[in-house]
RNA sequence: UGGCUCGUAGCUCAGUUGGUUAGAGCGCUACACUGAUAAUGUAGAGGUCCCCAGUUCAAAUCUGGGCGGGCCAACCA
């Protein structure tokens, strides 16, 4: 480049300074050049979470990745070979829902109104709608990231390595089925995600019959009870309380459980509908809830039908773990939940019996909690811990099964719309009632989840479905995390600690169309099964009689088409279900490489009877992942199965570093949402503002991790103060460079020898390089932003070219001057490569328009350079500390001008500064000419420190004498504040001094004190002749 | 309902192991500067450190309990 002078724009337009940067790069394959310019030096492993482009890209995407970015940047500024591979998300729930709304289908739809190959058609689709307006944000907010070779996570390769992962699991014995009790919607006819529960308006407040039931114990469980129980009358028949508002599941009841730490309480009452003497056992706690506290011992002989009051009297108290083991009779009784029936599904079950729970609480209810194994999760799991068996006397259409005595074919609730609907829960309440085993039937209002689409209440219900033995790793999982560097660190600890602390085994399962099949063949009696790792794999097992043989499309319908052949010879079907698309996420450092089948070695090692242990030997590439970051919302989504997937596989983690950052929320603190239309768009922020001061304000306002309050003043704060205070101080030097041809052909001038304001700014430079290291390094951008902001504006622009500005208009172009526009050179070439990170656009302008005249480095780009390296040399502490007594002495001569009312235009005689301190004389010395100038003074004069002028003040250092002196300390304060001048001066001078407290004589040293003096340590005398 | 997190000036945020006048920037008001001028300097106003209780000689800081915002998980008898 020829150009002898440094361009100057007319105007400073960020956005449109960005767009010519953009197009620089696209002709100049810059991102390309700095990733393949650091080839063979040490990787930085990034993982790129994939995002669904079904959507608009909002603000909170720029924001995490403005710290992708800013921190793959940086590190390939440091050497480092950082690849940056995309990435797409592009099966799951939200894409499905999406299509189904668009063409106004409901999912029972699918396979009668349209095909599965349309709908998934419609899917595919629909997951790359909105990519241009995703690349066209990730251009312009300067993100690079290689978009010409993502993965994408519907491609036949990149399931075959879910497959591939799936199949080891299983080999391992990590994948196993089994059922689990999932929301349910009979009206729909299908299970629910709890996505789709939790859409807003599906948790209604209603009306439910809730019945506390009596539940009779068996004779020898009741001998067992009473054995302690001091009685003098006979006891006939004993019943555990307990509370449900959902009495259709009553039937289903196969077990009672009890807190273990919870009191219990067995009391003699009379049924309030029976008005028989009872005797009942509950939570103690829950006493009143039953029972008015002046029944208590009430009169059992007055008591008629129509007493207000139910008497009642505690005979005896239980823990929980006491009544564990205790057997009662079943509820209902009918030809489906037989024991006899139940031993048919659970050979050896063993139900009926008191269990215990710690989910058990004494918050409502009676702290007995009905336990019925298929209608509930809890119940289910303490169900299958006892061994309580499982009956489902609900069939998928919500109705009771046949068998079910008076209750066969009736609906829990009213699915059909019947008008004359009558409702089973009262029934079962009416007849518990007549037996004597209702103690209570009331309307109980409470919130229960509704199916969205049918507006119907769901039910728990239990379900088919695959797991991921998680479990089995647990502790391998707990401890790899304890290695992991999370920003903010309490996320570790906390949210995601806590969360591998109470993990459950990972649900694969989904019954959905679009997204990865489970790679699961069974024969029809479920004796054989095969679990296929590759296309290859399926092939091999085919059936002669499968119709589908190509499988040039590994999803639905075509692979439930295949037809395997099991090793006796049966046909093979698949497994219906598609799998979480966590896992797609989640096994995306494999699958984004197709690993291992990428890996040449794989086939060879693959064959042969050695063939897993010779597998050992490929590990994937780019694993495990140095850095990786998102939303905090991904702490159980990503972050989780990242790290499962990653020790079930290699006992590895799958990341060293992970910044899970905050929300984006609007200026207000609420959370953004089309709802309430407070959302941002990017676009428009970035077309206005330019990405530079979108991406400064984002990282420098607050902590990642901190939710983020968006105002778009801060914005235009932050292109005010930073970049245009850049902006200025660069055409400020190129003003003047140009003028006197300064293009830093001159030789190097060593910093030792250059006056003293450029060794201060080149000083605090390269404090600053340090500084900016060192918060980068701990992954702290907010930090090294700010301490970058402040330099620009205190130092650089205010101090530094405020001070030397006639030496860049003045004098001859020699030493002084050179030395200046070398300083300054020097000042803004750096600044640019330590805000490249951050800025990528600016700093590349400024770059570029130094280096285009000077020619001073072979670069092309800021972000081809490497980062600035820290010259110790250059830093002087000493003098920082002076210069900052210089701009304070400054700033205090500058306010007592103000106060007296004397423009700094008016030349004054002389300061004279009272020496506090014995250094100061020196210091400030050797700063005098810049005070001097600045304030317009012609002399500084000192006086001693014993001078009369200054008045000392005397305060306690409560630091070393609170914990000597303890309560004293408030007498002793005022004590010494209460000193005089003389006493003070004694002090100084003997280095203690006996201070008389309430009566008593204290010693004090020289540092159990403070001794400052008047804020006005600066007198001025006026121009002699003035 | 639980876990985590945040709450300091009008706004955005600092605030060390507890230490006595709680800071900065922006904004606001007044004045000054006018050879960086869509800049700059000086000064001023502005605080229940979310609330309550406790520990301590001393609490924005530590402990407990609340309240409010946010995220996640649940909503279960």
């Amino acid at each position: 480049m020829s150009d002898s002078t440094y361009t100057i724009p007319k105007h400073f337009h960020l956005p449109s300074l960005e767009s010519e940067i953009v197009s620089i790069w696209k002709n100049e394959n810059t991102f390309e050049q700095s990733v393949s310019n650091r080839k063979g030096r040490p990787s930085f492993v990034f993982y790129e979470g994939p995002p669904s482009a079904n959507g608009m890209p909002g603000i909170h995407h720029v924001i995490s990745r403005t710290l992708k970015d800013m921190v793959c940047r940086y590190k390939t500024m440091q050497g480092f070979e950082v690849n940056r591979k995309a990435g797409w998300d592009t099966h799951g729930l939200p894409i499905e829902l999406g299509v189904e709304k668009e063409l106004g289908i409901t999912k029972e739809d699918i396979g009668t109104k349209i095909s599965i190959e349309e709908y998934n058609k419609k899917c595919r689709e629909a997951v790359g709608r909105f990519k241009d307006k995703w690349d066209e944000i990730t251009q312009k907010m300067g993100y690079w990231v290689d978009l010409d070779h993502p993965y994408v996570t519907y491609e036949n390769d990149y399931i075959e390595t879910l497959w591939w992962c799936l199949k080891e699991l299983h080999k391992k014995n990590y994948l196993y089925k089994s059922v689990s009790i999932q929301p349910y919607s009979p009206a729909a006819g299908t299970g629910l995600s709890s996505h789709e529960i939790n859409q807003p308006g599906c948790y209604r407040d209603v009306k439910d019959t809730s019945a506390t039931v009596l539940f009779a114990l068996v004779e020898a469980s009741q001998a067992q009870l009473l054995q302690n129980i001091d009685r003098s009358e006979a006891i006939d028949k004993v019943y555990f309380m307990a509370w449900t508002t959902t009495p259709w599941t009553l039937p289903s009841n196969l077990g009672l459980t009890v807190g273990p730490n919870i009191n219990y309480a067995l009391v003699k009452t009379i049924n309030p509908y029976t008005h028989q003497l009872q005797y009942v056992v509950l939570a103690e706690l829950l006493l009143s809830k039953y029972f008015k506290p002046e029944a208590e011992d009430g009169d059992f002989e007055s008591y008629t039908a129509d007493s207000k009051v139910i008497p009642y009297k505690v005979l005896g108290l239980y823990k929980g773990s006491e009544l564990e083991g205790l057997q009662y009779e079943q509820l209902f009784t009918f030809e489906a939940n037989t024991l006899e029936k139940i031993k048919e599904t659970t050979p050896n079950a063993n139900p009926f019996r008191v269990v215990s729970g710690d989910f058990v609480t004494t918050e409502d209810g009676t702290g007995i909690v009905h336990t019925a194994p298929a209608f509930g999760a809890d119940d289910y799991k303490v169900g299958q811990k006892n061994n309580l068996g499982i009956v489902t006397l609900i069939d998928r259409e919500g109705k009771f099964i046949v068998g079910s005595g008076g209750y066969s074919g009736r609906y829990v609730k009213n699915y059909k719309d019947e008008k004359d609907y009558q409702d089973v829960n009262v029934d079962i309440a009416i007849a518990l009632k007549k037996r004597g085993q209702a103690f209570k039937v009331e309307k109980y209002e409470h919130s229960y989840p509704h199916c969205w689409r049918t507006d119907k209440p769901i039910i728990y219900y239990p379900l088919d479905a695959w797991f991921v033995r998680t479990t089995a790793v647990k502790d391998r999982m707990v401890a790899l995390n304890k290695t992991i560097n999370w920003k903010p660190k309490a996320t570790g600890e906390g949210r995601f600690g806590n969360w591998l602390e109470n993990m459950v085994d990972w649900n694969l399962s989904r019954s959905r169309f679009w997204g990865t099949p489970l790679p699961m063949w069974r024969t029809e009696d479920g004796s054989e099964e095969i679990c296929c790792g590759s296309i290859a794999e399926i092939k091999e097992h085919l059936h002669e009689e499968s119709p589908e043989r190509e499988l040039k499309d590994v999803h639905k319908p075509y692979i439930d088409q295949v037809i395997l052949k099991s090793p006796s010879g049966k046909k093979m079907y698949r497994e219906p279900d598609l799998i979480d698309v966590w896992f797609d996420s989640g096994a995306m450092p494999y699958a984004q490489w197709h690993f291992p089948f990428s890996d040449k070695r794989y086939e060879a090692l693959a064959k042969g009877d050695n063939a897993s242990e010779n597998l050992k030997s490929i590990l994937p590439p780019a694993f495990p992942a140095d850095f990786i970051a998102e939303g905090v919302d991904q702490t159980r989504g990503w972050f989780y199965t990242l790290h499962a997937l990653s020790v079930l596989l290699f006992d590895s983690v799958a990341y060293k570093t992970v910044v899970a950052n905050g929300f984006v929320l609007d200026k207000f603190g609420n959370k953004m949402s089309k709802r309430l239309g407070n959302v941002v768009d990017p676009f428009e922020t970035i077309n206005k503002y330019g990405a530079d001061a979108t991406r400064w304000y984002l990282i420098t306002n607050a902590s990642p991790w901190d939710s983020l309050k968006f105002d778009i003043k801060g914005i235009e704060e932050s292109q005010r103060q930073l970049f245009n205070t850049l902006y200025n101080t660069y055409t400020f030097f190129a003003l003047y460079a140009n003028v006197d041809h300064f293009s830093f052909k001159e030789q190097y001038i060593p910093i030792q020898k250059r006056p003293e304001l450029d060794r201060w700014v080149i000083s605090t430079l390269h404090t600053l390089i340090q500084n900016v290291q060192t918060y980068m390094d701990d992954y702290e951008p907010t930090k090294a932003g700010r301490a970058i902001d402040l330099f620009v504006d205190e130092c650089l622009s205010n101090w530094y070219v405020r001070l030397c500005r006639r030496r860049f208009w003045k004098g001859e172009y020699e030493f002084d001057k050179i030395s200046a526009y070398q300083t300054l050179y020097e000042c803004l070439e750096t600044l640019s490569k330590l805000i490249a990170p951050f800025s990528p656009f600016f700093s590349d302008w400024l770059y570029r328009n130094l280096n285009a005249c000077s020619n001073r480095e072979h670069k092309k780009s800021v972000h081809l350079c490497d980062f600035p390296l820290v010259i110790i040399d250059d830093i002087d502490t000493k003098l920082e500390e002076r210069m900052q007594l210089a701009q304070d002495t400054c700033s205090l001569l500058l306010s007592l001008r103000k106060k007296s009312n004397i423009k700094v235009r008016q030349p004054l005689q002389k300061a004279i500064i009272p020496l506090i301190d014995p250094t100061m004389e020196a210091k400030i010395e050797s700063v005098q000419e810049i005070i001097k100038g600045e304030v317009n003074i012609k002399e500084i004069e000192f006086i001693a420190a014993d001078n009369n002028l200054i008045q000392k003040k005397i305060k306690a250092n409560f630091k070393t004498l609170g914990s000597r002196m303890g309560a004293k300390m408030k007498a002793v304060a005022q004590a010494i504040a209460q000193l005089g001048s003389n006493e003070i001066l004694e002090l100084e001078r003997n280095e203690c001094l006996l201070v008389n407290i309430e009566g008593e004589e204290i010693e004090i040293g020289l540092n159990d004190v403070e001794i400052t003096s008047d804020d006005i340590p600066v007198y001025w005398l006026p121009l002699r002749e003035a």
